[in-house]
RNA sequence: GGGCCAUUAGCUCAGCUGGUUAGAGCGCACGCUUGAUAAGCGUGAGGUCGCUAGUUCAAGUCUAGCAUGGCCCA
């Protein structure tokens, strides 16, 4: 009594080395130093390689090696991140073979642009030697930033479209379509510069302010046809007697010669108009516009058509000599012209599809420099430019009388030009490479066509073919309807395209009679030279050194051959990829095809998971994957795009938004966040990212960081001995955990990783820190050092912080690797070859146990808040001195005593008094119980030791064994 | 214009096959603690479940349309 001890001394508080600040931009590049000295990964797939570990085969899409990291490369590498962790900490065998698009347009036009005028003089050999270098620059990079992120994989392996392997892969991949008999040449528009004679592709186009003119045709309609028309109209008398005119309007009279017939809509009316001694079909909503451009006026005659009525009806080339039909299409509109769209189908996307629906030529009367070929009917157009033929045109049209407006009249639009020359391009059909998709497939006994097989793919995946019951192989399910939805509805794949960074399409083109040449054979020849020698040698070698021996023009025995010109589709070259990269040993991956999983982001089902499905159903005949997961897109809190490129035309267009650059992130606050980022939002559909965001998760990391620390700083000085028995409360949280633990496990098979953030969320601050941890501190800190029911706390707490740590490892690899290595007798090693993640079998006595958690903690709340109110008002300080009086059913009072029977300390107040009732009440009141120096709580016993008559008979007996 | 998707508290998410006063965490406000302290605990205020019709005894949950936003096409 007369002594004052500073008890705090003997009290065990929690002791860790583990830092509250995380302090992760310096230590996170001190993990990665560590795990490449340890050889982190390797040394654990070789592990799992010993334990024979089923293995996931996953398998990276490649990003395109131009330009750093943004938001969506860390989204779609730190979900794979976290799904290859996880499978592999689940005990499977998960080799990460990151890879990069190499070749394509992009990179192309980034090393023209820096060459500058240099580049005409570069030969191609020359050219494709600074992409490389350019590529490699990139993959450098991405690599760096990659690795930054904590992501495991082969980095130093890594597999690239620009490798000889790979493309021989590519070779392989095509020769399996010239197998099945699909493969074709036809024609089909392409962007057409006639002042560089070149191809252009989308990118390469840019629209600018340009006058054409703009002219109205008229094709007349004659004898049968001209009275079908009227009568459908319901016309008669003398009008039916007079020129009948379909009228079209257009801008670019140098395609009227590639004419081959006219569109209209099905669903739109049009109306006959006599304008003075000649009748005029137009849409009826644009037939006052068409008089007005034309200066002319006139009355409808008859009863408006639909288009449908019109479907059929054949006019006449206006000086061509030949017909054109009417045809209906859904692509015209009453916008602009006359509602009857001309249609060229060498010389338009529309046009083109229309005129092979209804197997009309591509007519494209043009060479390379865009002027006009013998194949033009009016002999004075031949050889002139068309630009310069359009006055001609509009002239021969006006002397024939088939121009309905005037001479000269011109329109200013927005029109495509040449990204390099600034001239107009024009839309021109040339000779491509397509792939059919409606041809039955040789190679096949069910003479299926690669549509029927691709459909049937997409359709045995979304039913679960391949994986666990009840499980979809497209993830969300919504992702089978959109991919069905493209391959069905889309054209025949063109596979050609007219440049120079790519991998060529081998093909030989006989000097003699121009026979074209690919075939198997040619091409598995072609595959081993560029497997040996890499694509390049396409264009450094000449075309009689690239042929197979003794190898022959099939059609005329000629022994001299041109170099097919085109390229593949980057699409076509990383569709190949499972059968680059997965197929065989090359990249250490043990022929892993079909795949377990593809995971990209949701534009790939037009890109990448469109293309590998296309070429998986040629080559293997199924889909090269089992599953296909998609996510969205990185957006701001209004949900527009978080990009550099959008937030800085928004920003310039007066929006108040700003661009946090990724590698600040890095920088400043660690990687460890952005993986958390990833994790904790939906990525199904689009993940918002902003600055409040981030501190967000910030928040919740620190939160997690800290219950960690606190666990682990109550197992310091803990032997691992273990306790005799385990107290009841002991009982309920490894109930409670292995709750928790199966719930995670679930949440990772389907993929579900915000669910592992808010389970673990929910857990450390409603079950472990605002109670658990809470009760446990008196225990911890004041009972002597090896009582059993600190034992049992603290082999309960191990469980606890090892579970959770394995849990989280996936996610928060950083921090889990770091927390790891302080555990007791953990400290030279990494989580990732130490911890596991087990579906651990939840039992019904766990059930129960964990169910009586539930309705303690009602009646807690019910304590908390008849507490509340006292706190406030002065009358209580702490509850610790409380005295609590419950009201409570029968069988709520059972269930009270599940966890323990000191419900004072469950509660953390100094009494507890039940009574039964008929509903729940509690009430509170202090207490007459005097307070123990040492472990602050009120008790009955305090007292009772002679030798510390100050304290209670808990901690005098922890005094006395000190 | 078409296909697919999203829209539940300030933020991130739960709400299963339609069924009592819509939940959690964060943030916020107020208070407690100072023996997890650049921490911890408690209490509380926040929602006409995008809008409009409809089906139904009953809709956040089903249907249709619309709006806003996204991806991919045209």
């Amino acid at each position: 009594m007369t002594e004052s001890v500073d008890y705090k001394k003997t009290i065990r508080l929690p002791k860790t080395d583990f830092p509250m600040k995380a302090n992760l931009a310096q230590k996170e590049p001190e993990t990665l130093a560590r795990w490449k000295t340890l050889d982190v990964y390797a040394k654990l797939l070789a592990k799992r390689e010993v334990e024979k570990a089923p293995v996931f085969a996953f398998h990276d899409g490649p990003p395109y090696a131009n330009g750093h990291i943004h938001y969506g490369h860390i989204l779609n590498k730190v979900l794979k991140d976290i799904v290859l962790k996880y499978q592999l900490l689940a005990g499977r065998e998960t080799r990460f073979v990151p890879g990069w698009d190499c070749h394509g347009l992009p990179i192309e036009l980034n090393v023209e642009r820096a060459l500058g005028k240099e580049k005409r003089s570069l030969s191609k050999p020359e050219l494709r030697a600074a992409c490389r270098v350019e590529a490699n620059k990139w993959v450098d990079a991405q690599r760096e930033e990659f690795e930054r992120l904590g992501v495991f994989g082969t980095w130093q392996a890594p597999y690239r479209t620009m490798d000889p392997a790979y493309e021989h892969g590519i070779i392989e991949a095509l020769a399996s379509f010239v197998k099945q008999g699909i493969v074709y040449r036809g024609k089909k528009p392409v962007y057409w510069c006639g002042n560089d004679r070149t191809a252009l592709a989308e990118a390469e186009v840019e629209y600018a302010e340009h006058t054409s003119p703009s002219i109205y045709v008229k094709f007349p309609i004659r004898g049968v046809e001209a009275t079908k028309v009227f009568a459908s109209a319901g016309a008669t008398g003398a009008q039916t007697l007079l020129p009948l005119y379909a009228v079209i309007w257009t801008t670019t009279p140098w395609t009227l010669p590639a004419n081959l017939a006219i569109a209209v809509n099905a669903e739109y009316e049009y109306t006959l108009r006599d304008v003075g001694g000649e009748i005029w079909i137009t849409a009826a909503g644009l037939s006052d516009k068409v008089l007005a451009a034309t200066k002319r006026s006139g009355e409808v005659v008859g009863r408006p058509l639909m288009g449908a009525e019109l479907e059929h009806v054949i006019t006449e080339h206006p000086f061509a000599g030949r017909h054109s039909p009417i045809f209906t299409a859904e692509h015209v509109t009453l916008e602009a012209g006359t509602g009857l769209v001309h249609t060229a189908p060498g010389h338009g996307a529309d046009d083109y599809v229309l005129g092979k629906k209804h197997g009309l030529d591509v007519l494209a009367p043009l060479d390379d420099s865009a002027r006009f070929t013998d194949e033009v009917t009016v002999p004075e157009w031949r050889g002139k430019f068309v630009l310069e033929a359009n006055p001609l045109i509009v002239q021969h049209l006006a002397d024939h009388g088939m121009l309905a407006n005037q001479v000269g009249d011109k329109i200013t639009h927005s029109y495509p030009h040449c990204w390099r020359c600034k001239k107009p391009v024009l839309f021109r059909a040339t000779t491509q490479w397509f792939i059919a998709l409606d041809e039955p497939m040789k190679a096949r006994d069910d003479k299926k066509t690669l549509r029927d097989v691709a459909l049937f793919e997409i359709d045995a995946m979304a039913a679960g073919r391949d994986l666990q019951k009840g499980e979809s192989g497209w993830i969300p399910a919504w992702g089978r309807d959109r991919i069905h939805g493209m391959i069905k509805d889309r054209p025949d794949w063109c596979i050609s395209r007219q440049r120079v960074w790519g991998v060529p399409i081998p093909a030989f083109h006989c000097r003699g009679c121009s026979e074209v040449t690919m075939t198997e054979a040619s091409l598995a020849h072609i595959a081993n030279v560029f497997a040996k020698d890499g694509a390049d040698v396409w264009y450094s070698r000449e075309a009689e050194e690239l042929v197979p021996p003794d190898f022959a023009c099939p059609k005329c025995g000629g022994k001299t051959f041109d170099k097919d010109p085109n390229i593949l589709d980057v699409w076509f070259e990383s569709g190949s990829s499972f059968w680059g990269v997965m197929h065989g040993e090359t990249y250490g991956l043990n022929d892993a095809v079909p795949a377990d999983l593809y995971l990209e982001g949701s534009d790939q089902h037009r890109g990448w998971f469109h293309s590998s499905l296309l070429v998986g159903c040629a080559l293997l005949g199924r889909a090269p994957y089992k599953r296909v997961l998609t996510h969205g897109f990185v957006c701001d809190e209004q949900g527009r795009p978080y990009s550099k490129s959008d937030i800085r035309r928004r920003q310039e267009a007066g929006e108040k938004v700003e661009y946090i650059d990724p590698q600040s992130v890095i920088k400043g606050q660690g990687a460890e966040l952005l993986r958390l980022w990833a994790a904790y939002e939906d990525y199904r559909s689009d993940v918002r990212y902003s600055k409040d965001h981030l501190t967000q998760v910030s928040d919740a990391y620190f939160k997690l960081r800290n219950t960690l620390r606190f666990m682990l700083g109550n197992l310091a000085g803990w032997s691992g001995e273990p306790p005799a028995t385990l107290d009841p409360l002991d009982l309920w949280a490894r109930a409670r955990l292995r709750k928790y633990a199966s719930e995670v496990a679930t949440a990772y098979e389907s993929y579900d990783f915000r669910s592992v953030y808010h389970r673990t969320v929910e857990l450390c601050v409603g079950d472990w820190s605002s109670f658990y941890l809470d009760v446990l501190k008196d225990r911890l800190y004041c009972d002597p050092e090896k009582s059993q029911r600190r034992l049992s706390a603290q082999s309960t707490i191990n469980e606890i912080a090892r579970t959770t740590i394995a849990a989280l490892a996936p996610i928060l690899c950083f921090t889990t690797d770091e927390a790891w290595r302080h555990l007791p007798g953990e400290a030279e090693q990494s989580v990732f070859l130490r911890a596991k993640i087990s579906n651990t079998d939840f039992s019904a006595s766990n059930a129960k146990l964990v169910g009586a958690s539930t309705t303690f903690l009602r009646v807690r709340d019910a304590v908390n808040q008849a507490l509340e109110p006292r706190v406030k008002a002065k009358e209580i300080g702490h509850r610790r001195e409380v005295r609590v009086d419950l009201n409570v059913p029968a069988e709520t009072k059972a269930e009270l005593f599940r966890l323990g029977d000191d419900l004072a300390e469950l509660f953390a107040v100094a009494e507890v008094h039940v009574a039964e009732s008929t509903d729940m009440s509690a009430s509170v009141s202090k207490t007459l119980f005097a307070s123990c120096p040492r472990c602050w709580r009120h008790r009955a016993d305090v007292g009772v030791d002679s030798k510390h008559p100050s304290l209670c008979a808990r901690c005098a007996a922890a005094i006395e064994g000190m």
